[in-house]
This record gives C-alpha cells, structure tokens and sequence, in this order.
DNA sequence: AGCACGCCGACT
DNA sequence: GTCGGCGTGCTC
C-alpha cells in the first residue's frame, strides 16, 4: 500500500488548509473531496471536509496525524460546491474551512447522518388489492388509506386518530412494515391558474426565458405593485416543466406566509423552505429535500444561496437592493454577488427583482451587461401613490404632526380606511436631556445617546444593547426637570391615540414583535380592512403590502439625507418608496406625505416629482465623480480595540503595508488607493474604539492581489493580541 | 479562533 | 511558596 495524504479543510479561521494520514487501513480511493472527517487537530477535536488526496505532503512525516474517521462514503458536497466555496474564500479573502461551514447544516456540521432528518412512517408491503381480515373498523380504515396511497408518514397517521399499535396489528399481518423516509413538502389540494399578463410582463417572462441554459443576469425593474411576482411564478413555472429546481431568494422579512403560499398554491411540485424560524432538524430536512431533489422549489433567506441544488434551473432574488442579502459579520459574502457566480457556474440565468434598484446592479443594467427589464405599470391600471412634500420649517407640530396632515389622516379613516404612520426609531425618544444643566443621557459605552422607553421604563442604548433606569433627577445638577425630547414610535403612538381616541392604533416595531408569528397574528388583524392607524419602524416597510391604508405618513425621512456614508441618500431613496408602496391598490390608490425639515432638498425633491429612477441616475453621475462604487470597487479593513490608540496604531501599520503591495500591483490606469485609517463615525461602540481604512482601485484583479499580499503579513503582526479586525470586501456601509 | 505554555505580581 | 493574569506561539 502506497503513502498519500489527505487535504482536509477545516473551520479555523486560518489561510490554509492541512495535510493528513488517512483513517489506519482506509483505501486511498475511499476519500473523495466532499466528505466529512474527524480530525484531531491541535488540541481539539474538528469536523473538517476532505478537499483531495496527494501523494506526498510538504509537512514532515512525523508532524502529521491520522484522521480519526471518515463520516460519510458519499460526499456530501458535488465539486461544483467546492469549487464556488474557493472561489468564495479567495474573494472575500476569508477560510476555506470556514466558508465551507455555511454549505453544511449545524447538524451535520456537528458529525450528525443525514438520515438523522428522516422521519418514521409506514410502508404497504401487501399488495393493495388484499382484503384482510380486520377485526376493528379502525383498523379497516387504516388499511383502506394504505390501498390509496403506499407509504404514510407517522404523523399524518396520528393526525387522522390512527393509534402506533394499530399500524403494528397492520404489519404483524404482513401488510405494511415501518419505515423512515425524508419527509417531503405536502403538494397543494388544488393548483391555481396563472394570471394573465401585461405586455411588459410578458416580455419580461419571454426574454429570461429565452436564455434559460444559458448564464444571463437580470434586472426586473418593476414599480411596486407591477406584479413581479407573476413573472417569476411564470418563469419558475417554466423551469419545473424542464425538469429543473428553482432557488428564490428574499430578505428575512419578506418570508411571510402570504407570499410563501402563493408559491405552493401555484405549483403541483414540493417545495422546500429555508429561513431562520426553523430548527435544526427542519433545516436539515429543507437542505436535503432540495439537495436530494425533491423539491423542485426552494424559497429562502440568504443562508439559502449555498443549498446545492442538483438541477438548478434559475435564480430569483426578490428585493435585490435589500441590505439583508449582505452578512454584516463572520464571513462577510453578499449573497447577491454569490447568487451571479453561482448562476455562472451553473450555465443558468439570474433575475435580479426590485422597484428600487441598488445602483450597482442598476449601473450594470443601463451598461448592457445585465438585461433590463422594466415593469412601469400597476396591475389593474391603479395610479401610483401621489406622494407630497410638506414642510414643517418653521410650522407649529401638534405632538411631532402638522396640522394638514393630521387633517389628511381624519379624512381618511373617515373615509373608512388605514393610515400607516412611518418613523424609522423606536422607542420612546431618542434623547432624555436636562432642561436646567443641558445633560443629555448617553451611553457609557459608547459615543451616542441612550433612547428612552416608556413600556417598560428604561434607558437603552441600540447599538451596544446596555440598559439602565430612568433618573428621576439630572445625575448633574440633581434637578428633577429632565425631559424626552424628539419622537420615537411609542411617543407617536401615544399621541396619536390621545388624537384620535375613536380610533385603534396598532405600533409595529422590533419591540411590540418580537416573533414572527406575532407578526403574522398582528398582520391577519390588520388584513380585516377596519379602520385603524399603523405606526411602525421599518418593519412595516418590507415585504408586507397592506391594501386597506391609503393614506402613508413619513415622519423623519430627514435622517437618511445627511448620512455621513455615501450610500446615504440611495437607501433613504429605497426606504421612502418602500413605504410609500405599502398604501393603496387599484380601487383606491394611496396618498403619501413626506413631512419634511428640508422641502427644498435637490434629490429628495427629484424622487417625488421625477421617481426613483431618475434619482437614481443623479446619484450615479456623483458617483462617477467621486470614483466610488459602482464606478470602483472598495474593500474596508476595520479595527477595533478598547484602548484606542491600539486599533489606530494597527491600521496605520496595515496601511504601510498595503502601501507597498499597492506599487506591486496597481497599475498606472488602475491604481490602489487608501483612505485612512480614520475613526469610525461612531468612534466608540460597545466600549471599543473603531478605526477603518478604505481601499479602493477600479480593477478587482489589483485590489485583490494587493488585499492578498498584505493580509499574510497583517496575520503575523506582533503585538495586536487585543485588536479585533477584519477585512470588508464590497461594505455595504462606511459608517 | 481555541488552547496551552510560561513568566511575573499578590495572595493564603 | 502557588494562584492566575494575559502575552506569545502553534495547530497537518
Ligand atoms: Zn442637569
Ligand atoms: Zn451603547
């Protein structure tokens, strides 16, 4: 028997991966990359996945250990997997081991079997013409339900009243034996038709599938309320006839029972969920319902763009401006971008959905890279939303409204209707300040001000989650006059209950919904069309569309205009249209108004009177300017540390590093370009400095080689043991 | 990232 | 004397 070692992967957070033995006596043609193994590593026992063998290894003999067991004899994972997982850790300059975790469900990570997902039931081993003697007439209707169908999971069983010994009679007389299976998606009763379509939608549905077997990106713009969601119904449609599996993927938020059941109503195939309600177990069993083939249909929230899928036929990725689609920790992917190398890879297309484009995947559209697809018409003829400025500069507030707009929100629920009152904070105030001395309440850890909750009383910081009580007095100067000042939605609901007595006000915010399920209770409430005032955070502005409210208050839309980031004004543009889709439907469409500090605001002017679109093409232009994405790529190296002038010490020797691969690599038409490192905006979070460092070059090739050079020597830096830092590729945000 | 080793100050 | 603080180094 010939020497060879096995490359296994490991989740460590280490550029590299590592050389075994093979498990005592196990053949060389038993590994397959793919595979799980056992491995001591260190001092600690991994769960790693086999990458190859080789006949040799770098590493001396005596340095290498054997595996301590192979767990699977099929891989788990196709090489298509690994090779989108390396392509991963090389782009995002992050593991292999720990790229590949987000393959592999928490259970298997942790060494579990697949069958492990299997559930028991029931299999008719007789044939279903047998008409046994049964004594019980339950017994003779459980038998009956095994000639329609062969095999019954155990569950449903109990569901009908059948009882365990009741199926053991059954098989002690040879008719059934148990069995375990995967459990796989209930097929709807009855499969709804297809709606008719526009011709814009019937363009869009014709020219992606025209290019289905091919890799094509594409942008459906649509407004809102253009029905986006018949083309990709009809386009998924399209797919399961060719004996292919659609993946569609949607912000966390947008996975409401609504929509998912739209999608199992319309299709006689299983189809498989993904999202961050389920457990372990279930997880395990969508990932392999999909993996294994079962479902033709997967629907799911980010994590779900890693599921392997064997006949993968489309990608859909529904809102694909949404920052949800971009880990904001760990392994920072977006899985955008992913879902485009994925497609590729799979010779498939992809379709990008979004009334708000982002500007990158907008920029490749109007570039003719992307295939644009515009949807500007709202089914059923309704007119869009006729969205108004109101300025309260200078104009008295009753309780944070103006008068007007209070007058708009009485005639409507007069009218019998809803009102959606939007402000983006929650909590009772965002600041508690002395009147006498001037303290304003703040954090102890961090650079920003405690928001005051009235239900129940409290002080809490929203980025550091550090609570305290209410003072009754100024800590300062001891006076007792200390006051709430601004609005938060509690504030708002209580005034607005106090205005409108007669009528129910209902807050939607993180804190009167802390489950998804109380979500959905509150949604099916607010779905019976009774009058009532909505107040909410952004919760209410994604994925829910509420038919009965036609008339959307935006109370601080101001917040986003002056954003320090430069992505700013773009995801304050999405969230004010966002908002405002939410009201309306063809029979009577919704009023918007934007109360606002700063009516004359050039682009927040732009989006009201000329929409999104041409907003968006102002802001592109200044980004042309500037340089920044998309007309440059960016990756942020981040530090942070409690003693500050340890994370700023670390970028600036990071940034004498990049300093001298930039000359390396960049070019003179593309050169790398720093930008720091200078304190984050909020330069203390959580009792630790954050400093940052930008870098920028208009070539990935450059921006990447230099990042690669210069991680290596940033990973043997002395002397940093304390600072935590990490590398950003495509941030969303440089706050 | 873990995890252990090792070298210094302040306790029984 | 030793308990434990955290700086340093290593993991096939
Ligand atoms: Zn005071
Ligand atoms: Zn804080």
């Amino acid at each position: 028997m010939s020497f060879y070692v096995v490359d296994v992967a490991l989740p460590v957070p280490l550029l590299r991966t590592f050389d075994y033995l093979p498990v005592e006596g196990d053949a060389r043609e038993n590994y397959q990359p793919g595979q799980r193994v056992r491995a001591d590593f260190g001092r600690q026992l991994l769960t790693g996945i086999v990458l190859g063998t080789r006949d040799s290894s770098e590493v001396p003999t005596n340095k290498l250990k054997p595996l301590l067991a192979r767990l699977d004899d099929a891989p788990l994972l196709a090489p298509r997997d690994l090779s989108l997982a390396r392509w991963m850790s090389d782009y995002y300059h992050h593991s292999l081991g720990d790229v590949l975790e987000h393959w592999i469900p928490t259970m298997l990570r942790r060494g579990a079997g697949l069958n492990e997902a299997d559930e028991s039931g029931w299999q008719r081993i007789a044939s279903p013409n047998t008409e046994p003697a049964l004594k019980g007439s339950k017994q003779l209707a459980l038998w009956q339900q095994f000639q329609r169908q062969e095999y019954i999971a155990h569950r449903f069983l109990t569901a009908q009243g059948f009882s365990l010994a009741q199926c053991r009679k059954l098989a002690e007389l040879g008719l059934i034996e148990e069995q375990t299976r995967l459990p796989v998606p209930a097929l709807p009763e009855s499969v709804r038709p297809a709606l008719q379509l526009n011709d814009e939608q019937a363009s869009a549905v014709k020219k992606v599938s025209d290019v289905l077997g091919q890799f094509k990106a594409c942008l459906l713009e649509g407004v809102t309320g253009s029905g986006k969601t018949e083309v990709y119904l009809q386009l998924i449609d399209k797919v399961i006839q060719q004996g292919k599996q659609a993946l569609l993927l949607v912000p966390e938020i947008g996975l409401t029972p609504q929509t998912v059941r739209r999608f199992q109503e319309r299709f006689n195939v299983p189809v498989a969920l993904l999202h961050s309600g389920l457990n372990d177990r279930e997880r395990l069993q969508g990932w392999r319902q999909a993996r294994e083939g079962q479902a033709r249909i997967l629907i799911g929230t980010r994590s779900a763009v890693f599921t392997p899928l064997p006949d993968l036929g489309l990608i859909i990725l529904d809102e694909e401006h949404d920052g949800s689609f971009k880990q904001q920790d760990g392994l920072r992917y977006s899985a955008r971008d992913f879902a485009l190398v994925r497609a590729h890879q799979a010779q498939v297309p992809v379709l990008l959905g979004s009334a708000t484009p982002s500007l990158e995947s907008l920029h490749n559209a109007l570039t003719g890279k992307y295939l644009h697809l515009k949807l500007t018409r709202r089914a059923g003829n309704a007119r869009p939303p006729g969205m108004k400025l109101h300025s309260i500069l200078h104009q008295p507030l009753v309780h944070g409204f103006a008068e007007p707009v209070l007058t708009a929100m009485q005639q409507h629920l007069n009218r019998g209707k809803q009102v959606l009152v939007f402000l983006n904070r929650r909590g009772f105030a965002p600041l508690l300040a002395c009147k006498q001395c001037g303290w304003n309440a703040e954090c102890r850890r961090c650079d920003a001000r405690m928001t005051l909750h009235q239900y129940p009383p409290h002080l809490h910081c929203h980025h550091c989650d550090y609570q305290q009580p209410v003072p009754k007095v100024c800590p300062e100067c001891h006076s007792p006059d200390i006051e709430p000042i601004g609005q938060g939605t509690e504030r708002i609901e209580d005034h607005l209950s106090a205005l409108f007595p007669q009528t129910p006000v209902k807050r939607v915010d993180r804190d009167t919904v802390r489950t998804k399920q109380a979500f959905d209770d509150l949604f099916e409430e607010i779905h019976t069309g009774d009058p009532c005032i909505l107040v909410g955070t952004q919760m209410l502005a994604k994925g829910h569309h509420f038919p009965d409210v036609t008339l959307v208050v935006i109370l601080d839309s101001d917040a986003g205009l002056f954003s320090a980031d430069f992505r700013g004004m773009e995801h304050s543009a999405q969230l004010i249209k966002q908002v405002a889709g939410r009201a309306g439907r063809a029979e009577s469409p919704g009023d918007v108004w934007i109360q606002t500090l700063y009516a004359d605001h050039p682009q927040l002017n732009l989006l009201i009177d000329d929409g999104y679109h041409a907003l968006a093409l102002s802001i592109l232009r200044e980004r042309l300017d500037q340089q920044l994405p998309p007309y440059s790529h960016m990756a942020m190296l981040r530090s942070e540390c409690e003693d500050r002038a340890m994370a700023q010490r670390f970028l600036e020797q990071a940034r004498y590093i990049l300093q001298h691969w930039l000359k390396q690599y960049g070019q003179k038409d593309a050169p790398v370009t720093l930008l720091g490192p200078v304190p984050a905006i909020m330069e203390r979070r959580n009792g630790r400095y954050r400093f940052q460092l930008q870098v920028f070059c208009s070539e990935r090739k450059a921006l990447h080689q230099t990042l690669d050079a210069a991680l290596k020597q940033l990973q043997e830096l002395k002397g940093f043991n304390k600072v935590r830092w990490h590398i950003d590729v495509d941030p969303l945000d440089t706050l």
